[in-house]
RNA sequence: GGGCGAUUGACUCAGUUGGUUCAGAGUGCCUCCCUUACAAGGAGGAAGUCACUGGUUCGAAUCCAGUAUCGCCCACCA
């Protein structure tokens, strides 16, 4: 029968679920090559096999899957490439840490190649996470394509890239200043090292001269690092030192004669203008003992402890021991000068966060500046833009001043390094192939290279390496260069620029045309959400509390276009909160839900058609307002407004549709037989269409909606709301003048609404109005759709009447220079109503001056545009009549 | 030391090219309403000199300069 039973509140659960398994089932995520249809693709910022949802994920992948699912609706091929990092330190990190925890065993304990094995463990049995935390969002990618960093076909590229960078020569092999992880025990990219404030301290040291003399005083944030020393410089134009360059001096606690050298990098002004020289602990040490051919002497092993450089009374010592210990014996020999407060930049390892050690060891690097350079004009030139466009600059300086690239890590889990050396002649052979036999000497003694690639170095390659290269598939001609991409700001120079150049190098085109890059989403104290600070939102806990619409909506309507995001959240079992973000997204997708309740309830099962029904003038607005949102929501989402569009959708579905537009109708539905058909047909197309542009944002609550009412207009256009064909506006049908009438209703209604609330008079108590027109036109308006003024501002009998006739015992309004009386039954309050108005007057009495002082400006009368003048005018003329309506109001009082 | 953001009602934030619709929204607050879609709701209301100072302009939340506070990024000065 006609009975439509549904749940009073939406049920975000039961729902969700439902349309995961269609989708998935259906792969409608699933795009296909070669089609001919236009291309616009995506590939996901691959997040670590390591990795569990947090907001920061949610954020990146509702607006990537907000644009794969506006392009797919657009008919657009629309392919979403999914995947996973290996994350070479991080997932080595875990797995280390895991098995100390089982088994009390170190990976070397282990072994290189069961310890590789334990890691592949790991990632298939949990690496898988968030790949299916992602789909409980929603996200609609191509899962059918989805791809990992270590795969086969990745691990091709990776040593293909390596091996025509070496032909190249832009990959050499050197011995520098790398930053270290003492924890990791491997080497970091520049990037990879995060420079932090901290306080620390300056101590001055005393280096007798070798010749009795006094000698040089030298400040240094790092004492232990004296033990290396092998020279102190001074800068050559330095007066106070002149006579000491050349001579030598005696290193404290060494023992070892050292030089004063002049070096144009000293800077007078800082310390004593004296600075030790450490080659092989310092960057700039190790430029200047190159520059004058001085031995480095390393004194710390890679863990962090001293080596026995150091010398045997500092020799496995950490460093922090030996600090203390050289600062005590310098103390004690009278070599500590003094100590100051000293603020300096410190480099932390950006996975462990253990303090890194400047550290001389040989390593493999990328040289950088002739890949910089095309990657420079593509994004000078406008071929690549940033949104929003202040992060073009941030780009353009890191790359002008880009520094070669670390790429060797001394680690297990990684790509290995595709270098083999013959151990007898010593010939280093880089090959696509694992290479047995030396071309050199003909012997079999080879070894591989030990270390394994900087994980950037795989994921530079993403953008092309999923879609099959090297060789030339057709996923990669349809689908690359990719269309967007959406990441956060942090990984620019991780991640953005290194894909930039290397899709220039290698595919001979840019990766993508568009970058945009969101805000970082933060607690509402403004930090950063952290694992470590324990200030994270779970995503999937929103999605059991609130729906994963709700989390979409709530973070897409609050994201302005890459500004951060503060959220409020007290979880679960938290306390309760004033503020909760996300009951934004879950009230709207309730009010969704019980408008459609409303139609389908009362349709009580098939919609049918009544065409020659005479349409209302809220009929013709709704789709005249409807068919205005179809166009800016769509440029909205062209341009990455994605919060704009989240509200203007809301705003139109809660506000002129439910609240104007299905009040408006529900009396005719009442009333039953054509028009009934009619208004709920109607009613109908517009929440389907409007389904259709929330959809990108909401996608399962949309296409509960969506299905439901197309089932009862037995009009289904294809299988699921994700295919379904984008709304385009239709422009015939927007019609301003349709929307000034019906404001011009609307807003009579508010003012009768008003009036009956200051009055007292509520609406359930029906009231006697009479309305005095503005003008003929006015008048025609007015009484074409006197009923939805008797429906909505609940009024018993509606007439006209003349102008500045205020009828006893009534209280007056305008609106639109309409004059409203509302009819009180019994006792007017007189002073009420006296207050009322005068309130009323008056504050159009200051509008009106703040015109008339404008308009009685000579300038502006002479400089500002007539069409300008003429509204200041006409508003001032307006109001001025309405204003001499409410004092006739008010005077009538009198008597 | 550079660079970049932010500063708008009690709270959290919008505000594209300076001028009706620009002083907005949501939350909170106050009043009324459990009206047959929704109390996770409806109707109405109070509340802001748009951080400060100066400038450009007929006209500035919006453009320019400077100041303050907060936050972020970058930087080899020991």
């Amino acid at each position: 029968m006609g009975t439509v039973e549904i749940e009073k509140i939406y049920n975000s659960k039961a729902i969700e679920e439902k349309w995961l398994k269609f989708w998935e089932e259906n792969g409608f995520g699933h795009a296909v090559a070669g089609t001919g249809k236009n291309p616009y693709s995506i590939v996901i910022p691959p997040p670590n096999i390591t990795a569990v949802l947090h907001l920061g994920h949610a954020l990146n992948n509702t607006i990537q899957d907000i644009l794969i699912r506006f392009k797919r609706m657009q008919g657009y091929e629309s392919e979403w490439m999914p995947g996973t990092d290996h994350a070479g330190i991080a997932t080595q990190n875990v797995v280390e840490r895991k098995i100390s925890r089982e088994t009390g065993k170190t990976r070397q304990d282990v072994g290189r190649e069961d310890f590789i094995r334990e890691v592949w463990k790991f990632r298939e049995e949990t690496g898988g996470t968030i790949i299916e935390q992602l789909k409980r969002m929603g996200c609609s990618c191509d899962w059918k394509r989805e791809r990992f960093t270590m795969d086969e076909g990745l691990s091709r590229a990776v040593t293909e890239v390596f091996v025509r960078l070496y032909e190249k020569g832009l990959i050499y092999r050197g011995k520098y200043i790398i930053n270290w992880c003492p924890r990791c025990q491997t080497a970091l990219s520049d990037e990879e090292a995060e420079h932090e404030e901290q306080s620390g301290h300056l101590w001055y040291l005393r280096y007798p001269a070798a010749d009795g003399s006094e000698g040089v005083v030298v400040a240094t944030t790092r004492p232990e690092t004296m033990l290396g020393d092998v020279a102190v410089a001074v800068n050559p134009a330095d007066q106070r030192y002149k006579g000491l360059v050349g001579k030598k001096l005696i290193l404290p606690l060494v023992g070892k004669e050292i030089p004063v050298i002049a070096d144009d990098f000293v800077d007078p002004a800082f310390g004593t203008g004296a600075v030790k020289v450490t080659p092989a602990h310092d960057p700039n040490d190790f430029e200047i003992g190159l520059r004058h051919h001085l031995e480095p002497v390393i004194v710390m092993n890679g863990d962090g402890t001293m080596s026995a450089h150091a010398g045997a009374e500092f020799e496995g010592l950490t460093r922090e021991a030996a600090r203390k210990k050289v600062v005590e014996k310098l103390t004690g020999l009278g070599n500590l000068v003094k100590i100051e407060d000293h603020l300096h930049a410190v480099g932390h390892c950006y996975r462990c966060h253990t303090i890194t050690e400047p550290y001389l060891s040989s390593q493999w690097f990328v040289r950088m500046k002739t890949l910089a350079e095309p990657a420079i004009d593509a994004v000078k030139d406008g071929r690549i833009t940033f949104y929003p466009e202040r992060w073009t600059k941030v780009y353009l300086g890191w790359m002008e001043n880009i520094r070669d690239w670390c790429i060797s890590r001394q680690l297990w889990w990684g790509h290995r390094i595709p270098v083999y050396y013959c151990n007898v002649c010593g010939e280093v052979m880089v090959s696509r192939t694992p290479v047995t036999e030396c071309t050199k000497c003909g012997s079999a003694d080879i070894v591989q290279d030990p270390d394994v690639l900087d994980t950037w170095f795989s994921s530079w390659l993403w953008p092309f390496s999923t879609f099959g290269w090297p060789d030339t598939t057709p996923e990669l001609r349809t689908f690359y260069p990719t269309s967007t991409l959406s990441t956060a700001p942090e990984i620019i120079f991780f991640w953005v620029a290194r894909m930039i150049m290397a899709g220039i190098e290698f595919m001979g085109d840019i990766p993508f045309s568009k970058v945009y890059l969101h805000g970082t989403v933060r607690d509402e104290q403004g930090r950063k959400m952290s694992k470590s600070l324990g200030n994270g939102v779970d995503p999937l806990e929103v999605i059991e509390t609130h729906g994963a619409d709700a989390l979409r909506f709530s973070m897409i309507i609050i994201t302005a276009q890459g500004q951060d995001v503060f959220i409020s959240y007290a979880g679960k079992n938290g306390k309760k909160q004033e503020h909760n973000t996300f009951d934004t997204g879950r009230n709207f997708a309730n009010k969704i839900w019980n408008a459609s309740r409303l139609i389908l309830t009362l349709s009580g099962g098939s919609i049918g058609r009544a065409d020659s029904v005479k349409k209302d003038l809220a009929d013709r607005w709704i789709v005249s307002r409807f068919n205005r949102e179809k166009s800016s929501i769509t440029q909205m989402l062209e341009n990455f407004k994605f919060n704009e569009a989240a509200q203007t959708l809301y705003h139109f579905i809660w506000h002129d549709f439910c609240d104007w537009y299905l009040e408006i109708i529900k009396p005719r539905i009442a009333r039953g037989g054509d028009e009934k058909t009619f208004v709920l047909r109607n009613a109908a197309e517009i929440l389907a269409g409007s389904m259709q542009l929330l959809h990108p944002i909401m996608p399962f609550v949309t296409e509960e909606i969506w299905q439901l009412l197309n089932e009862h207009l037995g009009e289904k256009q294809s299988a699921s709301i994700m295919i379904s064909k984008w709304p385009e506006a239709d422009t015939g049908l927007i019609d301003p003048e349709i929307e000034r009438e019906m404001e011009m209703v609307q807003s009579l209604i508010t003012t009768i609404r008003t009036i009956r609330n200051e009055m007292n008079v509520p609406l359930g108590e029906k009231a006697d109005v009479m309305v005095a027109p503005a003008d003929e036109d006015a008048r025609r308006v007015l009484d074409a759709n006197s009923s939805y003024i008797m429906d909505l501002a609940s009024v018993k009998h509606l007439a006209f009447t003349e102008q500045s006739k205020r009828p006893p015992k009534s209280a007056a309004g305008i609106s639109d220079k309409n004059e409203v009386f509302v009819l009180l039954e019994g006792l007017v309050d007189f002073d009420r109503e006296r207050v009322r108005l005068s309130k009323e007057i008056e504050r159009r009495g200051k509008f009106i001056a703040s015109i008339e002082n404008k308009l009685s400006n000579e300038n502006f009368l002479s400089k500002a545009p007539v069409e300008i003048i003429e509204q200041e005018r006409r508003k001032a003329n307006d109001t001025r009549e309405e204003m001499k309506k409410l004092i006739a109001n008010l005077e009538s009082l009198g008597e």
